[in-house]
Parts: C-alpha cells; sequence; structure tokens
DNA sequence: GAGGGCATGTAAGACGTTACATGATTAT
DNA sequence: ATAATCATGTAACGTCTTACATGCCCTC
C-alpha cells in the first residue's frame, strides 16, 4: 500500500506462502529452487522480514527449538492479499541480466577461433546447468503445480540453450569451412 | 589488472570496440541492441566513461560538433586487451533475473483461473518482446556476426517462450476439463 | 518558437553481494 | 572432537535506477 515493494520482498512473502517458516529456511528454498532466475542473499532475507513485520504483512514470533534460537514468521492477511495482488498483476517486459550474452556480443573482437569457444562454452555452462537441474528436483508431482512448472521451465531453458549453441556451433563451423 | 571492471563497464568498452564514440552514442546502441540482456543508464555510463578513462583504458578528447559539446572516447591498447581476455574467459553458471517468471512460481497462491491467466500474460509479454526485437532489427547481414547471432538469440528466445507458454497452457486447460 | 534529438552530467536512494561474527544442536 | 547444519544478524561496499538540471542544434 503505502511503499511499493521489491520483487525480493515478494519472493519472502511468497515463500512464507509455500511454508517456509523462518528466514534460514527461505534462504534454503530460494536456493533450490528460484535461485536460478531470482536469487536472495541473508543481507537481504533478514531486513526484509523485520520491515515486513513493521508493515504488518508478516508476523513473527520467538519459537526456538531447545536453547537454539529461532524466529518464525508467517504471511499476515494484509501480506497474503498483497502478494496475491502483486502476483495477478500484469507481467512487465522481459528483461534478461545475462553476462554470457553479453561475452557473445563482442566476440566480433576475439579472433575466429575463439569466438566459437565462447559459444561452446556457453553450451558447456547450460549443460552444467541442466545437471543443475535435473538433480535439485527429480520430484515430480511432489511440488504444488506451478512450481513444478517453473522448475521444469529450467529444465526447458537449459536444454534449449543446449540446441541453440549447438546449431549455431554446426553452422559457423561449416561457414569457416566454405 | 588493479580492480576487477563491473559487466558493465565491458559493455561500455566492448562499444566502443564496435564503434560508439561519446556516453550518448553507447545508450543509444545498447537501447538497440543489448538492452534486453544487459541494460545501461546514463548514470553508469558517464561515471564509467571516466574511470575508465582515469585507469587509461579508453582515451577521451572534447570533439565538439559546432557549438556542442561533445567528447569522444577511443580504445586504449590495454582497454582492448581487457576487454578481449573478459570475452574470452569461461562463463559462469547462468543466473537470470526474471520477475514474471517468479510470478508464475508463486500462482499456486491465486485461484486457478487467474494462474492461468499469468501463464497467457506471460506469453503475452514474450509477443511484444518479439515485435520490438523483430522491430528494432530488421537487417540481416547488416551487423557483425556475433552481434547478429546474440539479436537473433532474442527472437529465438521470445518464440521459444511463446511456444513453451502455449504448451503449458493446453496442458492446464486439458487438465482443468479432465 | 516549439519540439525533438544530441549531449553531458549529478544526487539520492534503492537494491544486492560478500564477508564477517556468533552460537546451539546433531550426526560422524 | 569435529564437522555439518540450524539459526540470526550486521557492516561495508558495489551496483543500478530515477529524477533532475543544463544547454545547443535542427526541423517543422
Amino acid at each position: 500500500m503505502e511503499t511499493e515493494l521489491s520483487p525480493t520482498a515478494y519472493v519472502v512473502l511468497g515463500m512464507l506462502g509455500l511454508g517456509a517458516k523462518t528466514g534460514y529456511d527461505i534462504k534454503g528454498i530460494v536456493d533450490r529452487s528460484t535461485r536460478f532466475f531470482w536469487a536472495a542473499s541473508y543481507g537481504q532475507i533478514y531486513p526484509e522480514l523485520r520491515r515486513l513485520e513493521e508493515a504488518g504483512l508478516v508476523t513473527g514470533k520467538q519459537a526456538p527449538t531447545g536453547g537454539r534460537k529461532r524466529k518464525a514468521y508467517e504471511l499476515a492477511p494484509t501480506g497474503r492479499r498483497a502478494l496475491a495482488e502483486w502476483a495477478a498483476a500484469p507481467p512487465r517486459m522481459p528483461e534478461l541480466r545475462d553476462e554470457n550474452l553479453l561475452k557473445l556480443f563482442f566476440a566480433d573482437l576475439l579472433p575466429r577461433e575463439q569466438a566459437l569457444e565462447q559459444l561452446r562454452m556457453r553450451r558447456y555452462g547450460h549443460e552444467q546447468f541442466l545437471a543443475f537441474l535435473s538433480e535439485v528436483e527429480a520430484r515430480p508431482g511432489e511440488d504444488p503445480p506451478f512450481v513444478g512448472l517453473v522448475l521444469q521451465y529450467g529444465i526447458e531453458y537449459a536444454e534449449w540453450n543446449i540446441e541453440w549453441c549447438k546449431k549455431h556451433e554446426r553452422r559457423l563451423a561449416g561457414k569457416k569451412a566454405a
């Protein structure tokens, strides 16, 4: 309402909505799920939780496990509403941030063979990425439908990139010979 | 050498390498090319040019057009080397930042119909994006090969996203009926 | 003479990462 | 014992956006 929330604030709200309890929890889940398209560090999560609590969007209570300090949060009704509003709002124009594409964009300034190597390395990066994603989520049907959908997106995105690189590697290798 | 350069510094170096002269130039070219995978604002570009000049990676001279103030920059040899080293270095693990995917990820918290609407809107966003990209670069063969390749990537990426959305729209619509 | 493109810049603030500091509990 | 995991936080720093301020030149 008052101040606009950052996407990271919605990550925090959303993870609470999906069942996370503590800041530590949120970080763990983010690292295993949204991290590849939206990362978050402790340095954001803990201050964000405090701000959200002050704004009344979440409620926190001390909930120690034995003698171990622990603060459990829950979505407040206002927070749930804010989250739903954001999630239902129309998306913005897509804008990525991909340093590797940037390298490729400037590859004309490299000797031909090094430029092709950049393309091969891009493929390799996505192969690694695919391996990472496949490992993380080998449990179909376990996640809520849209969570699963987005994780699946990551896999298909990596696969598509690998194919894209292969296609253009072939094309450029052919050109070279000709 | 001394301090690591940010990716944005390489955007600046790279654009000078591709023929940009002024900060204004760089901004214009970025907005028509790399913007969708790496944007840059004046607030970054001008201070970056100054830093790079101080570090000796670029050289600038006043080159007014009539009475209009104008500073033209060129890549210095050191800058060219730094750029080539960066461009040839192995890529990092891909990491995007896509707020729209984030919305989709949390769409389980929405009523079913609104969640599906999010998916349709994602598709629509990429259709807009595709229209934008197609307009910007309808000049095949005009750009250097890798510049053209990356612009082509943008188009194929948008197309792939549209197909991906359609596929899952169909799948989820089917599920609903069943 | 008004609007648009060329051109340069700064200041405030938001956003994000990294590294550090601390300490309890559980598994090996 | 010791390493991993659970758990919370901060401080410094770096990055990026937004909004503002300025002024010339050219075309309509």
